[in-house]
DNA sequence: CCCGATATCATTTTT
DNA sequence: TGATATCGGG
């Protein structure tokens, strides 16, 4: 039975076996994290401790589900019934459901993602008039964000005099009036975006000591992972739920520290044994991944930073290849070189796709590798991007049955009043809106209370706005005795989405159409699907419980199967957690990785730092490092400088390209050039269409090559031409346009002599 | 009100 | 560059 502790080194077993009390369990990385946690609960299990009485809290879903499966998979389903294993979100939402009527908040209400959030920010700073380009909705958000995640309610905010200097300083003194508003206006339409989640759980806490009591008994062994990353907010939760039983187990890495920017505190990791004078610590050092030299290497650059656990990593694996790093004229030769080391490398290792792996800093450096991974026949498939439900038609869908269920969701209301399009203008979206503002209620209501006329709607508003009314009043009847699936498709009727759809003739309505379909499938899925393994028996099926799934569902949680091999594109951020046996890391240049939009702290490049350090141990046997001596950027070439990650790294396990030593990345000789040996081959680069900046074309002959012009392959669009686009695919030029005074150029684009589409020919390549 | 032309602004992003 | 927001003519 207990068997399967037998293939833990001694420092995993101990951390398994010793399950009471505080506990720091130090997980390198590669060091077997997961496995760890895993049999940690495996074990508490088979020890007699009861299921209901573990949470154990994540940051993805994915975690969650590998975990739960992992423990499946050694004990049978009966054995973890009852057991919280979820995403910090997950869990406190269902407990903020649970007691939603202490919190004066609906029993269902509404998640507001970043875009509702933004949009009700952006919403505030026009009703306020304040000038537009001081405050930026994004900016703005992120400030109310930081100060949620650090339990400052709004008239606290006000009171802090160094956020207020700060605020007076970036010229926003109005910034905790908008968050006062803000706050009060997801309140008022029964709300919480992400961040009052956990504010809100914190609030339960503080105030009802009868709460604390019942979860706090409840869960008497509580464990987190990734700990390193947690913000003050979950860190006070954990703390108060924990506050009974005192079992209480942390799992991070402070090296992998990553998410600051979303509040996460690493201090959080690296006070933990002051704040549990009594705790146990376990590190796992040995790591089972990668290569000597890849973990040798990431040592010699983790060391540069100060703040840190004391812990080495090792390996006790072949040293293997040295660390590759190769320089690039510009971002192309880099897309170029980067596909044919892998196209190599899948011949001479007998690799498939799957084991490769590019990583870059900032998801707008995909395109390049792309374009040249798709030259060379290499699948990829990029890791991230945005989510299914992201897409306005999707957004949309679901906002009639948000609305459904809480119609005091504005955000959801001022999507769908006027889609599909019934006549209701935005005038006349702002004056209901003010009447609502003015009574002190939401739109819905103020649209029952008030006829047309007391809101100052008029004309034709009038009687489409009886239309939605009662469209709505009749979905909104249904909602609570039929299934979601049955509600789904009777918006998607009711609203006219499918027929609005059907009768246009916009070539995207028919890919929208389509989604709009496969959202419809999702739900049916959910509603048919039996109460799986790790799911209690009674599955609720309304729409209510639907839409906090998909609320707290990410693009990284679709389980979307892949039967080919693929290699992967990500960025360094969504790659944690991930290995792959070649590992690309590319861009490794100064102000691009690292980054330095914020000020050069040291904080922020120790982060930098660490983000380099997550991307070196991804890999199991090779890296290559690349960086580019140009790159387009924002539409234009810039030049950029090697980034000082690369000398940081012990040179005895890199291997530098000819003509360029370790130290000609030194900071020194920054403006030196960086004499290379010339790359030769005989590939083309494929015509890219594009203008320079402030170089309006004058027809097309005037289209020029974007760099590096290949005489002999220059070639302007033109009628006739066969042209590839990254997303439509091939197909040939029908009709040209342009402007004038833009540099920008439309073309008419048939593909299989069918549909023609508007494309943008930035995009377009010429097929020779 | 609708749609095409024009202006603006850009990290990373587990939830 | 390119996504998206806003403007302005029909």
């Amino acid at each position: 039975m207990s068997n399967y502790l037998e293939g833990l080194n001694p420092a995993q077993r101990e951390a398994v076996e010793n399950y009471n009390g505080a506990t720091l369990i130090i997980a390198g990385a590669g060091s077997g994290k997961t496995r760890v946690l895993t049999m940690r609960i495996a074990y508490m299990l088979q020890q007699g401790v009861k299921p209901y009485n573990i949470l154990a809290l994540t940051f993805t879903n994915k975690a969650a589900r590998e975990m739960r499966e992992r423990i499946n998979s050694i004990l049978p389903y009966s054995a973890l019934r009852g057991m919280q294993m979820g995403t910090f979100h997950s869990v406190f939402c269902r407990i903020l459901r649970a007691e939603a009527a202490l919190l004066g908040f609906p029993e269902a209400f509404t998640i507001y993602d970043t875009a509702d959030s933004r949009n009700v920010v952006k919403a505030i700073i026009r009703e306020m008039e304040l000038p537009e380009e001081k405050y930026k909705p994004n900016e703005v958000y992120s400030r109310i964000s930081l100060a949620k995640n650090n339990l400052i309610l709004p008239d606290a905010y006000a009171a802090n005099a160094q956020l207020m200097e700060e605020d007076s300083y970036t010229k926003r003194p109005r910034l905790c009036d908008i968050y006062k508003s803000y706050f009060a206006r997801c309140r008022a339409n029964g709300a919480m975006d992400f961040d009052d989640m956990l504010l809100y759980m914190n609030i339960l806490l503080r105030d009802h000591p009868a709460v604390v009591e019942k979860y706090g008994n409840l869960y008497q062994y509580i464990l987190v992972d990734e700990y390193q990353d947690t913000n003050f907010s979950q860190y006070l939760i954990v703390k108060k739920l924990a506050s009974i039983h005192r079992n209480i187990c942390v799992v991070g890495d402070d090296s992998q520290s990553i998410y600051s920017f979303r509040g996460a505190r690493i201090e959080n990791i690296l006070r933990f044994q002051k704040d549990n004078p009594d705790c146990q610590i376990f590190k796992l050092e040995q790591n089972y991944r990668s290569t000597s030299t890849i973990v040798n290497a990431a040592n010699s650059l983790i060391e540069k930073n100060t703040r840190k656990l004391p812990k080495k990593l090792f390996s006790t694996n072949e040293d293997g290849e040295k660390i590759k790093v190769i320089c690039c004229q510009s971002d192309k030769e880099e897309g170029m070189r980067i596909a044919s080391d892998i196209h190599t490398t899948m011949y001479t290792k007998q690799a498939a796709a799957s084991d490769f792996a590019v990583l870059y800093r900032t998801n707008a450096q995909s395109r390049v590798i792309e374009e040249y991974l798709r030259s060379k026949n290499i699948p990829y498939r990029i890791y991230g991007g945005h989510s299914f439900f992201q897409r306005a038609e999707v957004k949309d869908m679901i906002s009639y049955l948000r609305m459904a269920v809480n119609p005091r969701d504005d955000e959801a209301l001022k999507r769908i009043i006027n889609f599909p399009p019934r006549g209701i203008g935005d005038t006349s979206i702002e004056r209901i809106e003010q009447a609502a503002r003015a009574d002190g209620v939401s739109m819905w209501d103020v649209l029952l209370a008030k006829t047309p006329s007391e809101m100052g709607v008029r004309g034709t508003a009038v009687k489409s706005l009886g239309g939605f009314i009662s469209i709505f009043q009749e979905i909104s009847a249904r909602s609570s005795s039929v299934d979601a699936y049955n509600l789904a498709v009777e918006v998607a009727n009711r609203s006219g989405v499918i027929q609005h759809y059907r009768l246009s003739k916009a070539i995207e309505d028919e890919s929208r159409l389509q989604n709009t379909e496969e959202l419809l499938k999702s739900i049916k899925e959910f509603v048919d699907s039996e109460p799986t393994e790790g799911e209690e028996q009674e599955r609720d099926k309304s729409i209510t419980a639907w839409l906090q799934d998909v609320s707290l569902l990410t693009d990284m949680d679709s389980n979307a199967e892949d039967n080919t091999p693929r290699a992967t594109l990500l960025t360094v951020h969504s790659s944690k957690g991930l290995e792959f046996k070649y590992t690309y890391i590319v861009g490794l240049e100064e102000n691009l990785f690292p980054s330095n939009r914020g000020a050069e702290t040291l904080d922020n490049i120790e982060e930098e730092r660490r983000l380099f350090y997550v991307a070196l141990t991804r890999a199991e046997r090779r890296v290559v490092l690349s960086f580019a001596t140009s790159r387009f950027k924002w539409g234009s070439i810039t030049p950029s400088n090697p980034s000082r990650f690369i000398k940081e790294i012990d040179p005895r396990y890199l291997e530098m390209p000819l003509g360029l030593s370790a130290s000609a990345t030194d900071d020194d000789d920054d403006d030196m050039p960086i004499h290379r040996k010339t790359y030769n081959s005989n590939f083309q680069q494929p015509t890219s269409l594009t203008t320079p900046r402030n170089e309006p074309p004058t027809g097309f002959k005037k289209v020029v090559q974007q760099s590096t012009p290949t005489p002999s392959s220059s070639q302007d669009l033109a009628v006739g031409k066969r042209v590839h686009h990254q997303r439509f695919g091939e197909g040939v030029v029908t009709n040209l346009e342009t402007s004038a005074s833009d540099t920008r150029v439309t073309v008419d684009f048939v593909q299989g002599g069918e549909k023609v589409l508007l494309a943008k020919f930035a995009k377009l390549v010429v097929v020779q």
